[in-house]
DNA sequence: CGGGCAACGGCAACTTCCTGCCACACTGGC
DNA sequence: GCCAGTGTGGCAGGAAGTTGCCGTTGCCCG
């Protein structure tokens, strides 16, 4: 009922299948660095009754490349929503199957595959739940724009490492609002301090 | 008299030759992503009236494979110095050449290449001044040793946002002795704010 | 044993950062 | 023009982080 997959090569190989055939695929995750976007991906095709929904955290958008991924997902039919809140990386097939990442061991991630409806429609509840407050990607990108036109200054000169003074002058803003920006930056990144949020940043390759 | 060299690779093949016959070298740099050490390093070889100065900042001394590095040029005898001030990359030939590294075009760093025995002086009474206020590598890790060894649990708590009164309770410290070491962490980094240390920390791979 | 000596951690003063509140300016629709 | 909606930035009060100071503790050495 439970199994566990050791990396994400052996789950990719041991799940392909299920992710062909499945009808309704939703998936979480907090970046792009997943096993499904890592390789070259197989375009995605999508027949009118196969419905994929795929949840993300606001930082994607922050990058250019992630975020015209996410778009193209958009385009073919996938639906994307961005989730104002920390999700850990979960996949649910068909209502039916449910992976869920675990612990980080050296370099590889290991996976939890659960084939049972019972677990499938606890985490779909929760799933559902998370996906209600999440905002549609064309609607979240619409209010995320600004920020994301600002974000390299702003990145820059936070990782200057000037004060918020110096800094908001830099950027011919009141120091008011430049905090406002990099609070909104923060929870873009999912940063709940700026320690964090620096390395968040570089981790997405914004700085 | 001063020529600009655009990238790593054409300033190696250019200064090569001019390295291997220098009898003095005095170099300085942030980190070891350098020209002089992506590469596969040829073994330094040192004849007895050859002398090598490297100076670095102690974030370095935070990867364990950069320390082992700089351990290994010092066991072949090439003077080896923590500075504790900024520094930005400089190299130094025979106190007549002088390398100096600029702006980053893209992903490509330019240098400038100078051959003048006045710029040279110049540079090297800066450099030696630096020098005399780094400590020799020996001396600092000694000094340094405790730093490091709790750097790691130190990024690991910083990283996952928790504010200092958590964190030091994590790490059974007071508050004050934590933050020390947050602050001590950060002069190691060179890093003048928590987010710039955030991405240091992660540029250099600790987090 | 007593006297440095170094690390610790509490305290306090200070700086930096965060955020709610509000007045002000700008904009688009009526 | 008027009005609602939105973004801005000053201000204030509070939270978080930074630093000097100092008493305490444990340790090494004479």
């Amino acid at each position: 009922m439970s199994t566990i997959v050791r990396s994400e090569e052996a789950l990719f190989a041991r799940t392909a299948h299920l992710f062909a055939a499945a009808s309704e695929v939703a998936c979480a995750a907090d970046d792009l660095n997943t096993w499904a976007t890592s390789k070259p991906r197989p375009r995605p095709q999508l027949h009118g009754d196969k419905r994929i929904r795929k949840m993300f955290r606001p930082g994607v958008l922050l990058d250019p490349r992630s975020a015209a991924h996410l778009h193209e997902l958009d385009q073919v039919g996938v639906d994307v929503r961005i989730s104002p809140d920390e999700i850990n990386e979960t996949i649910i097939l068909d209502r039916r199957i449910v992976i869920l990442a675990g612990e980080l061991v050296g370099a590889t991630r290991e996976f939890r595959v659960f084939d049972s409806a019972d677990v499938a429609r606890s985490v779909s509840t929760l799933y559902d739940a998370a996906w209600r407050v999440a905002s549609p990607l064309r609607t979240y990108d619409r209010s995320f724009a600004e920020l994301r036109a600002l974000a390299p200054r702003l990145l820059e000169v936070l990782a200057s490492g000037s004060k918020d003074e110096t800094a908001a002058r830099e950027l011919n803003l009141g120091v008011r609002t430049y905090r406002r920006r990099v609070a909104e930056l923060m929870t873009a990144l999912g940063a709940t301090s700026r320690f964090q949020a620096g390395v968040r940043a570089r981790e997405l390759g914004l700085v």
